[in-house]
DNA sequence: ACATACAGAACGAACGTTCGGTTTGTCCAG
DNA sequence: CTGGACAAACCGAACGTTCGTTCTGTATGT
């Protein structure tokens, strides 16, 4: 137990980063194989061979099928939480604020969701929907992640003069409409009009809030 | 060839009418499964039983299960061409036609997206992503139904002062909007906040338009 | 020594598809 | 009207694959 915390803060031993590291190439090809082949299609046997890893060892560090999307769903949501965008927020003029919050909608589409990870975690979230033992054992997961980011934009957008529920709403509208967006492709091929619509969409927001 | 003509225009023969009501019932136990199961576990034994047909049946009616899905997706885009609603249409106040624009946003959530109908367009849609099979032969149709569907809702809300392309644009949000809620279930149990959250959209929407 | 990392064979179950056989309407020659 | 050829509707067994999982054995770092 104490030994386990203490390796935590130190160096990891030379087993311990060789698990990490398995297990990191694994998902990785988990989301690869997510983005391109889709969920249906994506096989132990599939990932296996992507990772370059053999059949025991997939097993080895993931038991289930179900363990590995549950671990490549939380790896999938982590890196969103980060602060928005780095670099200096000028949000003095209304000017300044609107074309910043455009921005940050622009950023959000190009870094988050139209992204190979934006879709593989799409299509966990489809998936997910219908395959109860995976809900199961995801939604809470989302449910927070939901909570967490909510917060965390409420936060970076307080002090427009907008009440804070109004904020959740927007910025959740937000996060629904980009996600939407990620299987438009199938109704309109160009790639250009989808970015159109981003900038038209967030246009309107920036409107909204600033 | 002219029998088979005449025969469109009067009654169907009795063995034309089995075959129509037979492939009617297997559709509809595709769209069923789709939204209870999604597209991974809606495999061929399952529609078989859900429809209560053989399974010669049927592959006699559709040879290959992507056969099923292509057909399957032309039958739920159909009826969402249709005009949007009916009855009157008060819009001649600016008010009333905020009005009228809200509830047709909330009408298209409730009637056209929120269904089963919905759900199961959303899972074909996802799947045809990644199967680029499935792609390669409903892809038009989708394409020809986004561009059917624009102009439906162009000409519907031509006359309140909109360019057209702007019309184009705002209505292209909100199919977005409302398929990127379809899968907002993960995230937010409550349906009650998700009717919220078509209202508040709606609202933004009409008040962009009127 | 021991636990963990890794390897790969083997499992039954389920998948979509193929195919030979049976039933049932349709249609025209007699 | 009627009989019989024909095509379409329907049936279910069997096919070869591939799925996710289980299990036994080996290598390696602690």
């Amino acid at each position: 137990m104490e030994e386990a915390l203490a390796r935590k803060a130190g160096p990891a031993s030379r087993k311990e980063q060789q698990a990490v590291v398995a297990r990191e190439r694994i998902v990785h090809a988990v989301v690869e194989c997510l983005d391109q082949h889709g969920y249906a299609e994506t096989s132990i046997n599939r990932i296996q061979e992507r990772a370059g890893i053999s059949r025991g060892a997939l097993t080895h560090h993931f038991p289930s099928k179900e363990e590995l999307m549950v671990v490549t769903a939380e790896r999938l949501l982590k890196p969103t939480l980060v602060p928005l965008r780095k670099g200096p927020r000028p949000m003095a003029t209304p000017e300044e604020r609107k074309a910043t919050i455009e921005a940050d909608i622009v950023w959000m589409w190009e870094r988050l969701v139209d992204t190979r990870e934006g879709r593989a975690l799409l299509e966990i979230l489809v998936a997910s929907r219908t395959d109860l033992a995976l809900k199961g054992r995801i939604s809470e997961t989302f449910s927070r992640w939901n909570h967490t980011i909510s917060d965390s934009l409420v936060v970076n957008y307080l002090g427009l003069g907008v009440a804070e529920d109004e904020l959740r709403e927007i910025w959740t509208m937000c996060r629904v409409f980009l996600r939407g967006l990620n299987t438009q492709n199938q109704f309109e091929a160009d790639e250009q009009a989808r970015r159109a619509l981003v900038r038209s969409f967030a246009r309107m927001i920036a409107a909204r809030l600033a």
